[in-house]
DNA sequence: GTTTAACAGTTAAACGTTTAACCGCGATTC
DNA sequence: GAATCGCGGTTAAACGTTTAACTGTTAAAC
């Protein structure tokens, strides 16, 4: 609007040289003196020369800005990546623009050409389903891509996720090794590949150890989880533990089992997923399936700078591991080999299925 | 990078047009028929045209994006926000840029000269202390700015912020009409002006009440700000009562009673700021004051929005009203007039604060 | 002492849009 | 029937950078 925007050339008219000496100092493109690039900086800051990114952009055919397109901005998780990726990027001279697809995919489509609209230098993309938009395929030679949380083809490009697997497996063995025997998994969504994927990493442990796992699938909104949780609850025998999958299905199970008035720890084990302050600001912490989400941050940065930087070679995918984080909220069932003390056991007879093991199939 | 990308030429060109008819076509400026223009947008398709927002933004001097300071990423009350404004942004075609000045002036200056390099159509700062970077001075007259929640100044710019001191207020209010007369106000961080409207608010309605509230500031990180607090009671007589006044400081005082295995409803009363699943995901959910998070995003926009659309009228500073969502974390210390049973009054002493109403000066 | 090479700086041509200024032409007005 | 207007389109000049190609100048190499 206002024409008081200072362009390049006023500050090299005024400090009595050439645009482009001036783009060489700011860009360091090529070497300029000491003495003059001080001139021309001391000049350009009394202008108040702010250098207009659109022009730079057009010009060079890159954009230091990278487009973050994630499936719910409302998650705590994914806000939590975004805002690791932003503190890297910050470091690195880049913005960031963030998109929300809704875990839609429609949405995901639309709001993925606005933001190759902006010819970012990086894109990455945290999908909403299995399925990628096509337009990913054509954009894919045009901006360093790399794809995260939920990846199930990792051919198309970079992509940084977790053993989601070993993810399930990891609480699962753990409440089997504390004597439960008898475990409910809570996951948000069976159609995306990820979840599968720990679901089956936890009902595979639970069978292991000659244990049942159901499996009930509650959504992404805590409220309706809860709900969706107690209507399963009302029709089914109590489980002795409950393992959450994602961050969401934590607080639906959460909300349920304070609705009916179960004590978390007492009267049923829960394992929930990620780790929030939440977590540990009630009577009993939750012990809980954390993701490195730094590290995994981290991680998505470095191989799209490598990418933006025009490394070409092969598409890599990385696996970084969950660990466990244990509090209070599981309750052995009986007491482990280690251990001397009787620990307070409960109703639940104990014995029976470690003095015969039985691997019958689960689900 | 790769020479694939097809411009208005190549269309103009495949359609037989001047380029200013597809630049028409596609920004409505001035009308086509409908005819060519189909035939415009069908080439385009064919060619997999997407227009260049960078020489979009250089030529006309305005930028379909929108830039979003906030204090930190991490806080799920900004975050939330940013969500909301993503939304309003994405149905008028504004994409949005966020960026993080985490809780720094210094860090705010320099991300916020970043942020004007994109030479956004829109700017929403969420301030992190009660004095704005002077460049903001300068910028005013190219961009649309609209300042929210941590408002001090409103003479700059319009600004949206709820009634502070009303929040603070509403909750001690609650409090004291159930017979509670020793109140911990616990607050993050009191060089903040909000901070100290929601303080004076609180503190002047126990006053008006006859009883007595501390404060304590313990900052905007929830472990740390445990310690803090539970270092003040372990040298201070217990409140009946604690007013948390923002979500970080909730989690903060939820996770001090839980270390020190005081229970929330039962041996203190809490009253918790700003509404997220967790507060329910628990045995005892939590009261709390709640601000209309998406009509703050909403009246940003709105006015973000009128003021892009060239409206120059003077600046505007709204005022939302928070509202208290009571749900079982306070305990009534003595029954209200309106309600019969006497309800299961404490070890604290009743009637004699009633008796005779003291209006001695607090803190 | 000439040739090369390296360095520091300049010139001017892009980059892909938008938009002010034009242009023809058919319809309206008087 | 001439003057005017509006419509639908074109032309070409910006917008503020970056960068390839060029020009001197100085130092190194033989």
């Amino acid at each position: 609007m206002a024409k008081n925007s200072v362009s390049i050339k006023d500050v090299a008219a005024a400090a009595g040289v050439s645009t482009a000496t001036v783009s060489n100092v700011f860009s360091g493109k090529k070497p300029v003196k000491d003495e003059l690039a001080a001139k021309v900086r001391k000049t350009a800051d009394q202008l108040g020369y702010h250098m207009n990114r659109a022009a730079s952009t057009l010009r060079s055919g890159r954009n230091q800005i990278v487009a973050v397109l994630v499936p719910d901005l409302a998650d705590p998780f994914f806000t939590s990546v975004i805002r690791e990726i932003e503190s890297q990027a910050k470091q690195d001279g880049f913005e960031i623009i963030v998109a929300n697809s809704d875990n839609d995919t429609e949405n995901e489509r639309s709001r993925l050409d606005a933001l190759l609209s902006w010819k970012p230098a990086g894109l990455v993309i945290i999908p909403s389903t299995d399925e990628l938009p096509t337009r990913l395929y054509d954009a894919k030679s045009d901006v360093a891509l790399v794809l995260a949380d939920r990846v199930k083809d990792m051919s198309l490009a970079d992509s940084i996720k977790i053993d989601n697997a070993g993810a399930g497996a990891i609480a699962a063995k753990y409440l089997c090794e504390l004597g439960h025997r008898h475990i409910l998994i809570v996951a948000s969504d069976e159609s995306i590949d990820p979840i599968r994927e720990r679901v089956r990493g936890a009902i595979e442990q639970v069978a292991a150890f000659g244990g049942t796992a159901d499996t009930v699938t509650v959504g992404n909104r805590p409220e309706a989880g809860a709900d969706i949780l107690s209507h399963w609850m009302d029709r089914n025998a109590r489980p002795t533990a409950m393992i959450a999958l994602t961050d969401m299905t934590t607080l639906s199970v959460l909300t349920c089992l304070a609705e009916r008035r179960l004590d978390v720890g007492t009267d049923i084990s829960v394992v929930g997923f990620d780790d929030y302050p939440w977590m540990v600001a009630r009577r009993t912490p939750i012990t809980a399936i954390q993701q490195p989400v730094s590290q995994i941050a981290l991680s998505i940065w470095q191989r799209l700078k490598l990418r933006m930087d025009g490394d070409t070679s092969a598409v890599s995918a990385i696996e970084l591991q969950c660990t466990l984080k244990i509090r209070d909220s599981v309750k052995p069932l009986r007491s482990l080999r280690d251990k001397s003390s009787p620990s307070n056991s409960d109703t639940i007879p104990i014995g029976s299925d470690t003095a015969e093991p039985r691997r019958k199939p689960v689900h």
